[in-house]
DNA sequence: GTAAACCACGTACTATGGTCTACAAATGTT
DNA sequence: AACATTTGTAGACCATAGTACGTGGTTTAC
């Protein structure tokens, strides 16, 4: 079985962005989050609040469980193992 | 509009819990997270990562996005105001 | 009653979410 | 080529996610 230590939203989140034709300002705007952060979530070097998926989901025009459902696609067949345990 | 400052995942946790019979240190054990973290959450102290989400639905028996779209449903109507802008 | 399971709650601590400023490196446009 | 737009990246910073210890209070069962 695979392993991960987090769940990452980089590619998803790239994903939806790219075909809404928008800049990472853009959704940063929308969202009121910050460019930077938006640029390291998509790099998988932060990984976002379940409220930061509500804010992201509403910039991009989806329902949170529907942007949710398209990472439980990226990620069957994988589980977490916690390193700090 | 209701404006809120997060989503809060206290009730939905709590009822998706105990519709299973399972104890906070049955969840807790389940998910590898800490006992007191679930109670925590349960009383909408603190707010869970996305990868917190997953390990919460893998062990309560439900699809992130399942679990995501009862958050959905009770924060109809409901706009997430970001304090420090 | 008393034991046992369950949970609220406090405090202290480490790790990381998220902001902000600034600059470099791509990428696109003309 | 030159210019504008977009994105990567670093470093400092504050707030909070998450752990771990304890204590006390409530419920359920014997």
């Amino acid at each position: 079985m695979n392993e991960i230590e987090n769940i990452t939203v980089g590619a998803v989140l790239k994903q939806i962005r790219k075909s809404k034709k928008m800049s990472q300002e853009e959704l940063a705007h929308r969202s009121s989050l910050d460019r930077t952060y938006i640029s390291m979530l998509e790099r998988n070097i932060k990984q976002p609040t379940i409220t930061t998926i509500f804010l992201l989901s509403e910039a991009l025009g989806l329902k949170p469980s529907e942007f949710v459902n398209l990472l439980e696609d990226e990620f069957v067949g994988y589980t977490i193992k916690r390193t700090t345990v």
